[in-house]
DNA sequence: CTGAAAGCGCTAACAG
DNA sequence: CTGTTAGCGCTTTCAG
């Protein structure tokens, strides 16, 4: 039986309810109840138990409280993002983290690195923790894992990546419809010669974008299997490496599109190397900060990180509010910002 | 008393040590055993507990073992940077969390938009939480609403800006030191008519990086009273607005400094819009992404956020695992990276 | 309006 | 090698 002594002095202890309510000079279960806000307590013994708990600078403990509670809440939820050193994700989770702050909740924020294993720990991690909702950017082939933490009831949002092997909620970008755009835009200033610079082909974004890239082409009559498709780039170098063989080969796009933010820096640079970014016609996906002071102007396929980390913490939210509805794929347009590169005709016709 | 009756239909309620117990047919303390790998548990009885355990989906939960276990780690950290979405602050966010991941340590992002209020509410929140350690860039004037917290023997590490009214540590750029270094880079090229674009005046960082560039200016004889100095510049559109006037006034700099991201990407727009930015010199304070590609290249003076993130976090862990050293200080250097903005000679001399 | 007793899921301390 | 008992800090339940 702890004795709740004086004040052991130097590194002071925390103070529970017990010390507050022997300051206060009340039962415990009093203590809880001025602390909750709960009714039925004396204003005067409400008082006293205040200037207790102010005294001791005593902080009620959510865990201990929480393995009693009927709710049995955290009020803490798990985001799994690519990298949160990353531009997107630092968007999406500030969105997130906004939705959140609003109900009291706290994110935990891990980074993914595409990595599969990454994604299986981190998961791990957040549900040893007991968060009380899950929204997850994945790197495997497969979700089932989360399939018995679903039966329990645990809202899980995959946000930018659709799920597999599970029913649940989804919100994602318009890729296919992006990348398709993208396509059309340049075929409509006249280009006929194009090369698509991909990420990894193991993510399906860069597979959807691939997709709306090479059948917007072929729907406009552009013999597909010529295009070069070069792929699993994930960095600038890779990417720089890539355009600057199809610049030096027999035949170089007037055109190119890449798929991601990483992949276009390494193509701007690729294209300044060989002098040809002024004529050479350049479309991104994903939008980059300065974009608007290069020479020409960088024009992108700007996704929406925002939109995506609020609604889909919008739907934790609702779900831990008891909406019951079926699963929805939610799918959030993308917009083309022309800035010049895009807009620049096929040189050498 | 729990029944601890059969799997009930629908949403089965999440296992407990109990429910592993009963199945494994042993006591609790030996599926204890099991769970927490302590030594004593013969092989045989081992594998049923752990057969048992994976059949149910059981996870242990770390908040009801807290509670009794004597170090009482919640194996979880708080964070607070000036925005989760915001390239500094994610790349301190990055270090931090690879450092907590080693740790098996779990990571709360806040973000605090340089305002006082949500500073001391996001710290609210993470000792509410029961965090094991703080990392905190700060807005208010004084911190010593932290005292209780220290004496309690929560480690804090302040990063970016250093604390007041607490004795704790600190990791913090050079930014004196980067911005003199600024300022006798343009001195070198023989400018004499600056001007200095700066932060909110209310931010630490940013009053130091006004010293240092200003006394690096009078070091050298510059009249440091005619060198303009604009402040309170905080995003991009005012620090355009700024120059602007600068620029269309009767004795425009020749060499501009700006002292924080947000604020050199407005006095880039503003030099394009004037078809000064091939004559008049550009330094920057934080390195941008794509700045390599911008005509001219942009001239920084980079930090190291994740340096400061490591570090950081790393003084958190030590002092967790009882390093009693005094508080230090630790000053991480700038590096002054030339690309082109800033080696601009005068023009009109 | 107030409080005593029981118990949340787990670990500490001690038996066997 | 295994189990029992108590109790972490709080809420629930129920009795004053």
């Amino acid at each position: 039986m702890t004795s709740l002594s004086e004040s052991d002095a130097g590194s002071s202890a925390r103070p529970t309810m017990r010390h507050v309510a022997k300051l206060a000079g009340v039962a415990v279960k009093t203590v809880s109840r001025v602390v909750n806000g709960e009714p039925n307590v004396a204003p005067e013994t409400a008082r006293r138990v205040l200037d207790a708990a102010r005294a001791l600078d005593y902080q009620p403990d959510p865990h201990a409280g929480n393995l009693r509670r009927s709710d049995r809440r955290t009020r803490t939820l798990g985001l799994l993002v690519s990298s949160v050193d990353n531009p997107f994700a630092g968007a999406v989770h500030r969105a997130v983290e906004d939705v959140a702050v609003e109900h009291g909740v706290a994110v935990f924020a891990s980074s993914l690195d595409d990595d599969p294993e990454r994604e299986r720990e981190a998961v791990a991690a957040f549900l040893r923790r007991r968060v009380d909702g899950l929204i997850l950017t994945t790197a495997s082939t497969n979700q089932a894992y989360l399939e018995p933490e679903l039966r329990r009831g645990t809202p899980v949002v995959f946000v930018d990546r659709e799920p597999r092997g599970v029913e649940t909620d989804a919100v994602v970008s318009d890729n296919f419809g992006g990348a398709a755009r993208a396509a059309e835009h340049l075929l409509a200033r006249g280009h006929r010669r194009f090369a698509y610079l991909g990420d990894l082909h193991s993510l399906q974004t860069a597979r959807h974008r691939r997709r709306g890239f090479l059948e917007a082409l072929d729907h406009a009559g552009i013999p597909v299997a010529d295009v070069p498709v070069i792929e699993d780039l994930h960095d600038p170098e890779r990417a720089r490496e890539a355009l600057l063989r199809l610049l030096d080969g027999p035949n170089p796009p007037t055109a190119v599109f890449s798929s991601q933010n990483l992949v276009t820096v390494g193509a701007l640079r690729a294209l300044r190397e060989r002098g040809r970014h002024r004529d050479t016609a350049l479309v991104g996906f994903d939008d980059v900060e300065l974009a608007d002071l290069l020479e020409p102007g960088l024009t992108v396929v700007a996704q929406h990180p925002e939109d995506l980390g609020r609604i889909a913490a919008e739907r934790v939210f609702a779900k831990l509010n008891g909406d019951g509805s079926p699963s929805q794929r939610i799918v959030v347009s993308t917009t083309l910002i022309a800035r010049g590169s895009g807009e620049i005709p096929p040189s050498g016709m």
